[in-house]
Order: structure tokens, then sequence, then C-alpha cells
DNA sequence: CCGTATCCCTTACGATACTG
DNA sequence: CAGTATCGTAAGGGATACGG
């Protein structure tokens, strides 16, 4: 058996492997990412809309839904006229989140490296 | 303007959020592990092929295709009989990989709390 | 051993229109 | 303001068989 990496590193399920299908869903941690950045950690969904350029109403709320049945979020309404949605990080989403900053600063501090091979991709591509 | 997040977190293609393009992608996270956990940070195909758990052999050569494209990996091929290649990290791909090994880790050190979650839900499903 | 080519299915995602 | 319903497309991914 080699060192390090054996068949047992990513078995099917395991929980290394569901933290990755977490960054698999497109608007995840951009979600989190925004809450996070919010003073308190929570936001209202229109506020969300406006902050992430591409999102359409329908992904915002499913990911939503799918955010707080993984824990990563809580949902709390406001019954008043109109209604007042506010979700926030549970304690969960705020571990988590940590990571996703870690992953945005990576491709802060990288952005020359990546911007170098994506133009070197394109003129080969184009010849 | 709120402090911290605004619209311009995530303008579309900038450097964080294709870096979290690159975790969208199924396979690459687990193959670029894997090699990080051989010695000298590279393996063959084959060896690939059985430390991953579920990918098809389409899977693996297309994600290799792409992960060099993104300058991730190097492709060595032996000009021998049977031919012997052999893929190894580049100095993005290293960088890249501390990231994948804290993700890694981060689902470890939850599974307790992962796993608490998919039983919750999971009999909330089932009534 | 390494890679390619099909076929096919499921899912993710987006646009739009409508309700309390 | 928040959420649902529908429809349509594109991409992701797997099974299998074949070729250097």
């Amino acid at each position: 058996m080699q060192p390090g990496s054996d068949e047992q590193d990513w078995r099917e399920d395991c929980a290394p492997r569901r933290t990755m299908e977490i960054f698999a869903t497109k608007w995840t941690s951009m979600i989190l990412h925004t809450l996070h950045a919010q003073h308190g950690g929570a936001a209202r969904n229109g506020m969300l809309l406006r902050s992430l350029p591409g999102i359409s109403k329908k992904m915002l709320v499913q990911t939503l839904r799918e955010m707080e049945e993984s824990g990563l979020i809580d949902r709390h309404v406001e019954s008043t006229v109109p209604p007042a949605v506010e979700y926030s990080l549970t304690p969960l989403g705020i571990r988590f989140v940590a990571l996703v900053e870690l992953v945005y600063a990576w491709g802060r501090d990288n952005a020359d490296a990546l911007d170098q091979l994506q133009a070197r991709a394109t003129s080969r591509r184009n010849g």
C-alpha cells in the first residue's frame, strides 16, 4: 500500500465528500459570503437578489431552501404586511463560511496567475 | 451602502468566482488530493482510477484534461510499450491543493454535525 | 495501459408569469 | 416583499464498446 492516500480517502458519502458537494451548488458559497459580510450575518431575500449578479429568483429561493435543509442557515419570518423574511447563519454555517472566505481570498491572491492562464487558453483556442 | 459586501464582491468572471468553479467540477478536488498524497505529487492514470470509488474512465480523463487546461496539473507521457502516463501538480496546483486539504479536514472535523443533520433530514422525509 | 467515441439520462439552471 | 408554477435548455455525468 502506498503512503498517504488510499482507497478509503474518498468513500462515497463520507463527510469530506459531502462538504465538497456544498461547494458544488453554484450559488451556495456566494450566498454565505454575502450573509457573512452583513452586520449580524443576516439578510433579506431582496438584498441577496441584488447582491448576486446573475442569480434568478427561482435559484435564490431554491438554494436557500437547500441550505436551510443542510443546516447552514436559518429562516425567520416576520408576519407583517408585506412579509419580511430574514436569513441568518447557523453555527454550522458560521464554521463553514470560514472556508468560503479562505477560497475567496485565495482567488483574489491568485487572480494574476488565473488571468494569465485564461489568456493563454483563449489565444490557444483562437490560433 | 452597507458595510462589507456589495454588488462588486461576486462580479461574473472574477477570480474568486472562477476559483469556486474549480470546486464545482465533481472530481477535481479528489484528484488533486490523491495526487498530493502520493510521494512526489504524481500518479498514473490507473492508480487514480482505483483510488476514486465511483469515477468512470470517461470522467477521469475528461477531468484531467480540464485540469491540465486550467494549469493545475502537468501530463507527462513516457513512450514505452505499453505507454506510461504520469500526472503531477503544477505550482498553481500545489497552491490550490492547500485549499482542498482545508476543506477535507473541515469535513472530517465536522463529520458528526453533518451526520446528525443528515439523519434529521432523512427522518423528516420519511415521516 | 491509455485514450476515444457513442448513447442516454438526469440534474442544474434560467426566463417568465402569476399569487398572497 | 416573498414565494410558486411551468417550461425549456444546457451541462454533467455514467455505461459501454472500440482503437493505438
